[in-house]
RNA sequence: UGGGGUGUCGCCAAGCGGUAAGGCACGGGACUCUGACUCCCGCAUUCGCAGGUUCGAAUCCUGCCACCCCAGCCA
């Protein structure tokens, strides 16, 4: 039985619970992730990468990544060196089961042959676009091709000629005899093998005819000893096909399937305000909208990295997004929570003021420089602590002053005081504006009796702001981000590309910070304090460029009591 | 009378005949040197609709409605 698991209930969990109660399959759990390798893996693949691999962990089981190649011409080792990439960053384990579905095309041949000797599958020399008007439509049952009564032996040596290359692109293709006036047009004689002379990415040119899925992957399955086969709802119809080609090979190879394996269909993963499917997020690539696959705006695995989330966080995102049957789409603020949840307890803070007002501290000496001590990881001892210089001038975030506040604004005002965090309490004793009236500095007195951690003053003030000493500020890029679309189901749209938030990007260069921004490893993670968190993109840290990824921020409740 | 699938709170989602879990979002409060975090409290007399069976139904039956998928030699 299952032991104790993270996994939330869900129906493919109890089914797999059953199954294994019964001795399905010896109580064997064995589950993989089958991706196609002509693009790159997004948030959607996620769930079911997770999904297997959780599945089996839950169950002592095994898991598989196995590429689905069967089609060289979409297919490229581009696609492959790029899953396995976002796969390892993922964190799942297919310790030394990493296959591909060409690997056994001689296998699969064989079976092809045995089909052809059972009277079950025939070489068919229909056109294209015969096969289509064969095949019936939705309403009406199709016909049965002229060349389905073919003997064993012909069927045998055209196919065998059809893999010699002896015939073009299109002009035959093996088909399973099934049932052309089956309601379910995939068990209308599928095609089963194609002729296609191009080059594999794996196998370069030992083959001139490919298999398709429906045939495929159901052997494939087998072969591997996969005894769950997940994958998504739009393949249900496949689902009778996908047994017959089992029970076939159970039976007619023997000597290697030994599984009876199951497919079983989940609801795949729509988010808001983003797009999921290959082709469209190709075109975002293509036309420019965004920089790359791995732009941070993208639903990308490579996009998600770049922007800073975690593989934690996006395995908390699939695990509280839940699996079932009905079509859904998750709020992008499901996966912002989780996002934010993972990264405070591990985000170091530190401050960098991203719309600066400059301040000037009258009763601090000009050439004085404090070096105040702020805890990494507030309330965490573990996460120890840095220096932080503090002067005469400084920044503060613009929105930060307000020079005629409205009721429980708790920061900055004409007169008022605030504290800054981690040093003094200051006052706002003076506003100076240019010629068009905009405030452009602001004079203000320190109490030299409110130093954080030993204030003597008694003083109780409700605002507390980030700041950053101009003196030493470090000057960093920062990307800010907002979502790639303003409409919140963009595929529902007759033109997607319409609603493209043209402010899905805004580059703020100088931002003032501390100087502990400047001096971090690629791939940090900060809390910029009161902000949001951000990412030190390593693609352009190796250009030298210190550039900031904006990756979510904070809930805001004053932003939020002001609307 | 093509075939298949799905409908439980604004968004996800448990539930499998015994009287509606949980998360996100939202509202209220406490705490706070992040208006963050955390912590309390609230949030479906009702499960697409209509009938029926039953002491009892989201769960069983019947009918209806809505939405999604399928006519690639793509996966």
């Amino acid at each position: 039985m299952a032991k104790e698991t993270e996994m939330q209930s869900n129906f493919i969990y109890t089914l797999i619970s059953k199954d294994v109660a019964e001795g399905k399959n010896d109580g064997r759990v064995h589950t993989r992730f089958p991706p196609e390798p002509n693009g790159y893996l997004h948030i959607g693949h996620a769930k079911a990468v997770l999904l297997n691999y959780k599945l089996a962990k839950a169950f002592n089981g095994k898991f598989n990544v196995r590429f689905d190649d069967t089609n060289p011409v979409k297919e490229e080792q581009e696609f492959v060196d790029s899953i396995l990439e976002d796969l390892r960053w993922l964190g799942v384990d297919w310790e030394d089961r990493l296959y591909y579905s060409s690997d056994s095309f001689e296998l699969k041949y064989e079976f092809a042959r045995r089909l052809i000797q059972a009277g079950k599958a025939y070489v068919c020399d229909l056109s294209p676009e015969e096969i289509r008007e064969y095949r019936g439509t939705l309403t009406e049952p199709g016909k049965e091709s002229p060349y389905r009564n073919r003997s064993v032996e012909e069927n045998l040596d055209l196919f065998e000629r059809m893999r010699k290359g002896e015939f073009p692109n299109g002009s035959r293709v093996l088909r399973a005899k099934i049932d052309m006036a089956s309601g379910n047009l995939n068990m209308r004689d599928p095609v089963l093998y194609r002729i296609l002379h191009v080059e594999h990415h794996r196998t370069g040119d030992t083959w001139c005819i490919y298999p398709m899925y429906d045939f495929d992957h159901p052997f494939t399955d087998a072969l591997e000893g996969i005894t769950h086969s997940l994958c998504s709802i739009e393949y249900t119809d496949h689902r009778p096909l996908y047994d017959w080609i089992v029970e076939n090979a159970l039976e007619l190879m023997p000597e290697v399937i030994k599984t009876r394996s199951r497919q079983t269909e989940f609801a795949r993963l729509n988010l808001t305000y983003t797009v999921m499917s290959k082709r469209k997020l190709r075109r975002l690539v293509e036309e420019g909208y965004v920089s790359g696959w791995d732009d941070p705006r993208m639903p990308t695995i490579s996009g998600l990295r770049r922007r800073g989330v975690t593989p934690e966080a996006i395995a908390d995102f699939q695990e509280k997004a839940g699996v079932a049957r009905a079509d859904s789409t998750v709020s992008l603020e499901l996966l912002e929570h989780c996002i934010r949840n993972d990264l405070n307890t591990r985000a170091h803070r530190v401050m960098a003021v991203l719309d600066p007002l400059k301040v000037v501290i009258t009763n601090w000496p000009a050439e004085k420089t404090e070096m105040l001590t702020l805890e990494n990881l507030p309330g965490n001892k573990a996460a120890g602590t840095r220096q932080v210089p503090f002067g005469r001038e400084l920044y503060i975030e613009r929105e930060d002053f307000l020079e005629n506040p409205p009721k429980k604004f708790f920061r900055l005002s004409p007169g008022k005081e605030v504290r800054l965090m981690g040093a003094y309490i200051i006052k706002c004793e003076k506003v100076i504006k240019d010629e068009d009236g905009r405030v452009v500095e602001l004079h203000c007195t320190y109490d030299p009796e409110t130093k954080s951690g030993s204030d003597k003053s008694g003083k109780k003030v409700k605002g507390v702001i980030h700041w950053v000493a101009a003196a030493q500020a470090a000057r960093i890029t920062v990307r800010m981000y907002g979502n790639l679309f303003t409409k919140e189901n963009p595929e529902a749209e007759e033109d997607f590309t319409a609603c493209i938030n043209p402010h899905s990007l805004a580059t703020l260069e100088n931002v003032p910070a501390e100087p502990a921004a400047a001096s971090a490893p690629p791939g940090t993670r900060f809390q910029f304090m009161r902000k949001g968190y951000f990412y030190l993109d390593p693609e352009d840290l190796k250009k030298g460029k210190i550039v900031y990824n904006y990756t979510v921020g904070l809930r805001d409740s004053w932003a939020k009591m002001q609307k």
